[in-house]
DNA sequence: CTCACATTGAGAAAAAATTCACAAACCAAA
DNA sequence: TTTGGTTTGTGAATTTTTTCTCAATGTGAG
């Protein structure tokens, strides 16, 4: 469904109004028939006889992955990868904003980050309603990571992205994805072994 | 598959030695007979009566998703993003050592980043061979990232990860993939909504 | 308005993946 | 050696996913 975003954006943006499913399958890769299973499932977006609304189909994707509202985000653990992270432009484009960067070094509070000023981890819980954090991004070194994931939980968080090699245990209603580098890797290497 | 293999390290490291198909099944989260079907698929592990000898299957997968051996991977593009995949201990674990830094910028070069010196991109072709590069990881701008591609290309290198948000073309030989972390945002967003 | 053409939506068919079920094989104890 | 209790490996059954097919519907020209 992502693949289908994407292309549908380049679409947009060479121009196209009008898209059929055998086209867009072309372009994605797969089946027409797969397309137009995929979009039926969430409505009805086709005109017979003429194809798909580019920009309407678009949006209709959009609004179904959610990503026509912002989402902010909170990164905790501001060492290389939290600023590589924060600096990242690609995903402000899909609607996702890194609004706070927390970290638990005295040292590092305060500094600036982007524009960004990096701010204790104890006030995380204080600022996500203030800034309506949503999505709260794990980056610290793997054995703060349960703690950085419990001042989340406290902060009413109901989503966290964990790049931190480590499992953490989290309440039920909160969601917690993994982020593995490794992962890859193994499936560059499964090919060159594989083909 | 790579599930497995962490499941059972972690079983080995509890000191067992022997595990049915049911059980670990259940660690897995999957169907015991699932579990069969996929460990026969590339060859007789299993004892009848008894179950896997776990480490003998570890080794098994290991050899079968090829982490038994050692795989030297560069990375292109020292900012924040290169600096904490090279800090990143994980994946030395998994068999995967950065053994090289390279860098376009004449002010990097010469710099140390863990015990690694950043080299000049020129030199990749030359370090390459030296070093026995497998894989080149890409960290650059956007902008730059179809330049670092043909050094590694050009460097006889067969398999590049790219974590720069742009696609990049490549000789049909050369096996690519992509690192987007907006992947796991939209899943993390998407579950917010429909749960 | 009618006709020729294009394309969707959805049910039918085919393919793929998952699960079930059980004979074959193994171990241990008697 | 035989017996009883396990557990694998695999063919059959089931479920899920993908692909095929075509009636229904829209467009635009005449
Ligand atoms: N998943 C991946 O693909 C991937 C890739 C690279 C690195 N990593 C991991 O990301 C983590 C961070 O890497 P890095 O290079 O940025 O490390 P780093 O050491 O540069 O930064 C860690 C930061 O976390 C802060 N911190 C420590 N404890 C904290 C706490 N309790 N609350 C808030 N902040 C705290 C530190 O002050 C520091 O600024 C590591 O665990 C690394 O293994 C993961
Ligand atoms: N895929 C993801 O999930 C993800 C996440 C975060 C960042 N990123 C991307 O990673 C890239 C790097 O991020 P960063 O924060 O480390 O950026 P950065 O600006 O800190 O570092 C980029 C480095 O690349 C070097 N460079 C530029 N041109 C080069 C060339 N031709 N050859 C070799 N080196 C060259 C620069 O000198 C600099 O050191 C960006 O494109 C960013 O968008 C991706």
């Amino acid at each position: 469904m992502a693949v289908y975003l994407q292309v549908l954006e380049e679409l947009e943006a060479e121009g196209e109004e009008i898209i059929s499913s055998s086209k867009l399958a072309q372009l994605c890769g797969v089946n027409p028939s797969q397309i137009r299973k995929d979009l039926a499932y969430f409505g009805e977006f086709g005109v017979r006889g003429v194809g798909y609304y580019v920009t309407d189909l678009k949006e209709s994707i959009k609004h179904f992955l959610g990503l026509d509202k912002t989402w902010n985000c909170a990164i905790v653990g501001i060492g290389n990868l939290g600023r590589a992270l924060i600096n990242h432009r690609a995903i402000k484009d899909k609607g996702y904003r890194i609004v706070g960067a927390f970290d638990w070094d005295p040292f590092k509070i305060g500094e600036k980050v982007g524009d960004l000023e990096i701010i204790c981890t104890r006030r995380l819980k204080e600022k996500a309603k203030e800034l309506n954090i949503q999505i709260g991004i794990i980056t610290t070194p793997p054995n703060r990571a349960q703690r950085a994931a419990n001042h989340i939980v406290e902060a009413g968080i109901k989503a966290i992205l964990n790049f931190s090699p480590t499992r953490i245990s989290v309440p039920d209603d909160v969601i917690v994805d993994y982020v593995e580098f490794s992962r890859y890797l193994i499936y560059l290497s499964f090919k060159l072994i594989h083909g």
